[in-house]
DNA sequence: TTGAAAGCGCTAACAG
DNA sequence: CTGTTAGCGCTTTCAA
């Protein structure tokens, strides 16, 4: 039982296979009015669908976008990826979807596999911070492509990004705790070598340094609390007891502070203030409210999906866009003294 | 700048396009070492890479899998993705994901449009009960199909299926709670009537009533949280006091409870006990720890994927086979009298 | 061990 | 308004 073609069509419905593929593309050398019913008919009844293979090799069009991100279990990452469907979608295109796990080598291949499938476009979280052969013959090639949440260094030309304005969230977020009467900050984060969204909050943070009595960075490698906690048991001893509050670079690390302060049994707010980048869904309802600075995700992954769009349709040749949106502060308990 | 074809590599290696394809696909009669390696360079100056298209046209193979789930803003959702991408990936083919957003027809024009890219299998969680017309002829096509999740009615013979075993999940709720001393039960659940992993989850409920001095079912519709906290009060006030869990069918259920919980002001598990089916990452730091029994979401996600490769590769001849995972209790602080 | 040639299913000139 | 024809880039007999 093969599918029928458009051979089978035409066949049927006593006209030309050019004919059918008129009807089939609603070209503008309109059919009269009973051959498209006929054809309309024969489709019907053969329950044809086209080949899309062979219209690829025609058009040279595949339908297909691909989005290669860093790490799904990141709770952000699907957030972006079902705005991105989305408008993948409308548009009447088929989503590819990669998950790199962190790893380079992984995305590499990834990446290489979806050029292969002819994709027409790439949307990528990358999960390193230099541009690698495999995507620089990407760019090369003039295939459209847009960074998520994260920049690239080492392109010859900027391309396009969609992101969080990193700085001014962070710089809300200083604001934020100092008004609230925190005097010491510790910074909790994983490594910023690789995603320059934590680079730049990394930076941020810096250089908001002389805002406060003490300002330091934990970077945290492995899932153990214990250097966390002792970190903060140093910071609280201060002779002159200045109010200390955790900023998390994002809800992963958020997640790890929570752990990390529950099994010590540190109170949240009456010991130290917590606070975060990212608002994942559970923030409100733990430590009676966890302190945030929201991501608009879905929007993030909509427009970055738009980017791409305009960039499949108009050529590669448009100038870069860099969006940067802007996070939303919500204020809960676990900052309140 | 056109990408070279395999006839470019020919010219350029001077043989034919016929050996070309022969050194790609390591043919059996083997080529003369001269030949492969000249074929290697020009492939590697030329950088030329095969053209899927074209070669799906002629194998009848497109190296594409889909995977169509319901609702993506549901974190149970991206986790069992990460096993099926992995998975797909490891095999060689690529995943397109589509969202149907709990939208049946949304659900059906994807699979339309998947189909029409010839996707080699499909992993659904529907998001219905029933197979729509597009979906059985999906099956009638043979396309091998996968079901995650939730199984479907009134398909001609059982489709594949990898899901939690709910009934023995809900056993042990109920079990755990019972032996908490708990007397009555409040089961909070989203509608069901579309999910079939709600409607089992329900009817082990309505299964284990009598051994409840009472047992009710609260299905809710909106996000407000009044009439639950209503029901919960008149629960709460019986002349014996019996003490009162609440149940929840889900991670996105549990959310919506706890917020409700909060916003009330009631206390867990001082005034109420509180467990859910499904363990999100925040569940252990709600409430002091939140009582859960885990799916094993991953591994659900990669069992589903190998059966759908089983199927691809030995045809959807092989009889159904249903998969039930068991779930993992995890007690915490909320159902702790 | 290699090449010639046919064709997978479709689209897009070009005629008519 | 409709049909004929020539490929898109690849694989695969069949011959050499």
């Amino acid at each position: 039982m093969k599918r029928p073609t458009i051979a089978d069509v035409a066949r049927a419905a006593q006209v030309s296979p050019a004919s059918v593929s008129r009807f089939l593309n609603g070209v503008e050398g309109n059919l009269a009015p009973a051959t498209a019913d006929r054809i309309a008919r024969v489709i019907q009844d053969l329950g044809y669908r086209p080949n899309a293979w062979a219209r690829s090799l025609k058009t040279q069009r595949s339908g297909l976008v691909a989005a290669v991100v860093a790490d799904l279990s990141n709770a952000y990452v699907p957030a972006v990826l079902e705005g991105v469907e989305t408008t993948i979608n409308k548009a009447g295109l088929s989503l590819l979807v990669g998950n790199a796990r962190n790893d380079p080598r992984q995305e590499d291949r990834l990446i290489e596999r979806l050029i292969d499938q002819r994709v027409e476009g790439l949307l990528l979280q990358p999960c390193s911070i230099h541009v690698s052969p495999v995507l620089a013959s990407v760019l090369e090639q003039q295939i459209p492509v847009v960074l998520l949440d994260r920049i690239l260094e080492g392109a010859e030309s900027p391309l396009n990004l969609v992101a969080l304005d990193n700085a001014a969230a962070l710089q809300q977020a200083n604001d934020h705790l100092l008004g609230q009467g925190y005097r010491q900050l510790l910074y909790v984060t994983e490594p910023t070598r690789e995603a320059s969204s934590r680079r730049e909050r990394e930076a941020a943070v810096i250089e908001n340094r002389k805002r406060w009595y003490a300002a330091e960075i934990f970077t945290y490698r492995d899932k153990r609390s214990t250097s966390l906690v002792r970190k903060i048991m140093q910071m609280r001893s201060t002779a002159i007891e200045e109010p200390l509050a955790i900023l998390c670079s994002n809800s992963k690390t958020a997640l790890f502070v929570v752990r990390s302060l529950s099994e010590a049994g540190v109170q949240v707010p009456q010991d130290i203030g917590l606070m975060t980048i990212d608002d994942p869904e559970w923030a409100a309802y733990v430590f009676g409210g966890i302190t945030a600075i929201g991501q608009p995700t879905v929007e993030l992954g909509r427009q970055g999906a738009q980017s791409l769009l305009a960039q499949m349709s108009r050529g590669t040749e448009v100038r870069p866009r860099q969006v940067r949106l802007g996070g939303i502060l919500k204020a809960r308990q676990s900052t309140s003294r």
